[in-house]
DNA sequence: ATTGGCACTCGACGTATCCGAGTGCCAAGC
DNA sequence: GCTTGGCACTCGGATACGTCGAGTGCCAAT
């Protein structure tokens, strides 16, 4: 129904409300691009634009904004991912090239997209469900304090402190070092925490307590998906943008700090495998995100699909630059840690 | 100048404000509490109050709203920090005393000072220059990647990835670990970070690169205080009561955001020793907070007064409950973190 | 299909008005 | 010498109203 001047006239319209947060009229659209008819061709367009809901007006006679349908349209067919300016993609370069661990390289990573896209940043913790244990150390801080270090292929580290009933010796820790070792190392960490607990049932009775304690530690370590986590950055940035929310900006705020929320939210974005997905307006409403929309990009590390991160912010956001941030840090980020 | 009654009103009229967010009159007070006198003489009471700049009134003939110099004589003078109920005790002690780890004590704490004040809560990450070195362990991912473990006498585990111009095998490693402990072990982190940086000298020409490598790092990673992290929780709070910034609450989120002027600001109030201190509006304007009060108190581990914990939130707070939460949670925090 | 014209709508904005809470002051009273 | 009731005064907030203008929908003409 909707004729190729009518998409162009969509596209027009987010531009022209996501540039000036006010309901934009037909004079205001042939006043500022070039589309060679009236105002009152425009109106006949904007008229089947509404009909397809794809555009709505506040309230009679005032301007059009774009519906959630609309930035969908807007987002699938109308716009075309430019690529960062070089000055940004050198941004990220030296912003996130000279990061040394895991931790601080994200940490970076979340506030570089914040700053590209003036909204909140969001960034998930790799999940390590696939990564395989590299190394258990055990070190005693006291003869029934234990400190358990999980090391993993891909650099993590986890550490957990058991508290022993009854002391322990070097000697022996050391042979159950080794033992653990010979059992979970080379093993993913799912695999190394069933394999340690049928470990348990053929112990050295004299340490079954000790064992126990250890490998059950180790186990509920291993079982910890640190994908359950997320780094977050940019919250002045939601604030600043605060009058877009027509409610209040609390649930989201409220939603942020859960963390459950958008973990779920990125979880389902997953299954959208290519590039950047994008979940507008009332697509979010079961999470309680209603007027918000999210930009996600999965990452890599070792080239297996891990992780995702994203902005969270209004429907009336500025998607073109948002996507195209996303996807460059994603993919910098992807190929940062595919070395590994 | 101001009389016995005259700082009695002053009381109500803070309690009334922080409770109403509205400017309190003559009226209001003999009507919600027992002055015996009438509102004419409150009056009285209140120019004087007036004169002494305790109280001002927004325009001319409304209310009155105390001024940051009436709050701080609230605080000091007026205020009677009542224990928390039994039921908030409860919380602390069953919401704490299942945590497993320190990240974890920590982020329940905050989590939990946010809930109590309803206020925006931070809780600054124990530094541990006086704790020291117990163990010190390298462990090979690779011939050319060492990870270097550093674990205090605190409990606090710290790792950093060391990548090396050239390899280092097994046995090498073992007698560099056996070095590195015997030199830091024992010491305190600046210490050791001293006493590794002049073993550079004396090493064995062969392995000086790979030792300088590991030496530094393992320094640097002395030097970090961690009483440079925050843990923040309750942003939710703090927007809830947006309405009581007249300017902006963006500098406040981006203050927050930036922690670097928070932990100032924890520092400065180190100074005023004995439990909980509070910093009102104008008195945070170095930082750029100066529509904000904090509320902090020290904690300690093991008996040493180390980290600071608060709640930010607008100068019409309620200093009573934030108080008296901030001294709970910290009384709790240092007694169990004392038994390490 | 496009266009200019035109009546109509409705929110935004400025002005005038009213209302009431609250003050300051004063003279009278305990 | 405090305290009190009375009273005039002030000022912000709410309400009502008129104006303005951007924008629409529709229609007849091209």
């Amino acid at each position: 129904m909707v004729s190729e001047r009518g998409l162009a006239v969509l596209r027009a319209i987010v531009q022209d409300y996501v540039a000036s947060r006010e309901p934009v009229g037909s004079k205001t659209i042939v006043e500022r691009h070039a589309f060679g008819v009236s105002a009152a061709t425009i109106r006949n367009d904007m008229a089947l634009l509404e009909e397809e809901e794809l555009i709505a007006a506040p309230h009679t006679s005032s301007g059009r904004i774009p519906t959630d349908k609309g930035y969908r349209v807007f987002v699938d067919q109308l716009s075309e991912v430019r690529p960062l300016s070089s000055a940004q993609r050198h941004a990220i370069e030296t912003f996130l090239g000279e990061s040394s661990d895991l931790d601080e390289l994200l940490a970076r990573t979340v506030r570089l997209i914040a700053q590209l896209t003036g909204q909140l940043a969001a960034v998930q913790y790799p999940s390590f469900s696939t990564s395989r244990v590299r190394h258990v150390e055990l070190v005693a801080l006291a003869p029934e304090r234990v400190l358990c270090i999980l090391i993993t292929d891909s650099g993590q580290v986890e550490q957990r402190l058991a508290e022993l009933a009854v002391g322990v010796d070097e000697e022996t820790l050391a042979r159950l070092r080794g033992r653990l070792n010979e059992v979970a190392a080379g093993r993913t960490l799912a695999e190394a925490a069933t394999a340690l607990s049928g470990e348990l049932d053929s112990a050295d009775p004299r340490h079954a307590q000790l064992l126990h304690t250890l490998a059950t530690t180790l186990a509920e370590q291993a079982r910890v998906q640190r994908g359950d986590r997320l780094v977050v950055a940019g919250a002045a940035n939601l604030v600043r943008t605060e009058q877009d929310f027509a409610g209040s900006i609390l649930g989201v705020i409220e939603a942020i700090e859960e963390q459950v929320v958008l973990l779920k939210l990125f979880g389902e974005m997953a299954a959208d495998q290519h590039g950047v997905s994008v979940s507008i307006g009332r697509e979010n409403a079961p999470f309680g995100l209603a007027e918000t929309s999210v930009v996600t990009s999965p990452f890599a590390i070792a080239g297996r699909d891990v992780s995702r991160l994203g902005v969270v912010g209004p429907t009336r956001m500025d998607y073109t630059t948002s996507m195209a941030a996303v996807r460059a840090v994603a993919r910098y980020l992807s190929r940062t840690l595919g070395e590994h």
